[in-house]
DNA sequence: GGTGCGAGTGAACGGTGTTCGCTAACGCCG
DNA sequence: CGGCGTTAGCGAACACCGTTCACTCGCACC
């Protein structure tokens, strides 16, 4: 009952995704333990006891292995604001916006080195590696996390709307960059949704940036207070302040 | 008519703070050069004909260093600031802020590397290292920049006001620390003008963050119309809305 | 059952931050 | 003016890094 269709996964190929996600998650405990800059190839290969050379069997450099980490790193994110969502009862898109922006707070402050990685100065991760070309696994990812907010919001809107600018509201040069961006969408929206929608995304980032990095200390010792504040006043944006909670905790 | 007063700055000194600042600018160009990864201390060392032990007479570590480094960084800015600040005429908080806003963006993206060291993630720059005991030369001069925006809100907020949440419609846990950090200013502000002014920069600082830093190409090839669409809402907020002018560029 | 391929190793190269012992020049004081 | 103490700077060294290369071993397949 194992392999009865034709895959041609052999034992060897079979050892070898193991290995593969060995390495990937010793990366990442390593990234946890001793932070971004820690994260040396001799040390993963330690971790499991191996040897540094031999990771360039699996990865064509740490470049490569940082960009497969950040890819799995932005899929358990998803899993987590996915779950996040899916626990919310009833079901509709305001409160588990809510719920998908709190635990995506939630996750940056407890996972401060991976969010780093993640959403920070990609000068010495990744990024502008694969630049220009086709996107790596980790800008695939980036997009699938972009979507679990971008559904929403566009759910938000289709359900009862929320105002928005008008076409003609919007500076020409933005409206073009918005439409080739709508175009790309499986369901036409209205170029202010877009607008609204990167407003909204810039501010949750903003925040979450400036308590993670510690930008926010020259004012506020415990950033959670404004952290709701900002939260009421985006749902307000998006004509659902009747529907926004405290934090359940 | 040189050391009439009784300063103990003998020829020794005098030469060791010239080192140090060639040192200082050394690192910079390596910085701009090499970006944040590559400012080495043998790179700065050879820079200046020197060897990297030698830079240990000056600096305790490379971090401190790079923290001494992100001061100068955070002067330069300002001054950057204040130039674009005072350019305006007539000299009206209003257009100074939209002139000041500007500059940062410009000079955040001009100056990648020095940006991401400044407003990235801490993690192998600066920030925590003096963690907790009295504030490195770093945080001195992240105060001063940010007062650079503050003083023009709270002219802004003098001059003619806008609008803010009463005290009563902030939650007691944020009231609290916006008192405590109100009480450290010169000059008694409502606490809604500190919840205002802490929301415009989030904004502030996610737009050219997330720019910066790559975040926002999955929706825009040239984010500078999304920016000025954002810069003419706070200008909104701050009851600007009418000063509002396009980039005079 | 031999053979080829691939996983893994150890050594090596050039680079890094950092420490230590040394030299040599400079400022100060007698 | 001469000796002395301080100090800037150097070279070697240590441990670590990413990366390459020659090599060995064991499994899979013909």
């Amino acid at each position: 009952m194992a392999e009865l269709s034709a895959e041609p996964v052999s034992r060897r190929d079979r050892l070898r995704a193991d290995t593969l996600r060995e390495i990937k998650q010793a990366a990442r405990q390593v990234l946890v333990a001793q932070g971004v800059d820690g994260l040396a190839l001799r040390a993963v290969a330690r971790e499991m006891g191996m040897t540094a050379p031999a990771l360039y069997r699996y990865f064509d450099s740490r470049e490569d292995l940082v960009e497969n980490v950040v890819a799995d790193l932005y899929d358990e994110l998803v899993s987590v604001l996915e779950a996040a969502r899916d626990a919310v009862v009833p079901a509709e898109p305001g409160p588990q916006l809510l719920a998908v922006s709190r635990a995506f707070r939630a996750w940056a402050t407890t996972h401060h080195a991976e969010f780093g990685l993640l959403f920070g100065s990609p000068a010495e991760s990744v990024g502008i590696a694969t630049h220009g070309e086709g996107e790596g696994p980790a800008q695939q990812a980036a997009r699938r996390f972009g979507q679990v907010f971008g559904t929403l919001v566009a759910q938000i809107y289709l359900d009862r709307g929320f105002p928005i600018p008008a076409d003609d509201e919007i500076e020409p040069a933005l409206q073009e960059q918005l439409t080739t961006w709508c175009d790309t969408l499986p369901v036409p929206l209205p170029l202010g949704v877009m607008h609204v929608f990167l407003s909204c995304w810039i501010r949750l980032y903003g925040m979450v940036c400036m308590e993670v990095f510690g930008h926010l200390r020259f004012a506020l010792e415990d950033p959670q207070p404004m952290f709701e504040a900002e939260l009421r006043d985006l749902a307000g944006l998006l004509g659902a302040a009747q529907e926004y909670r405290p934090p359940s905790t």
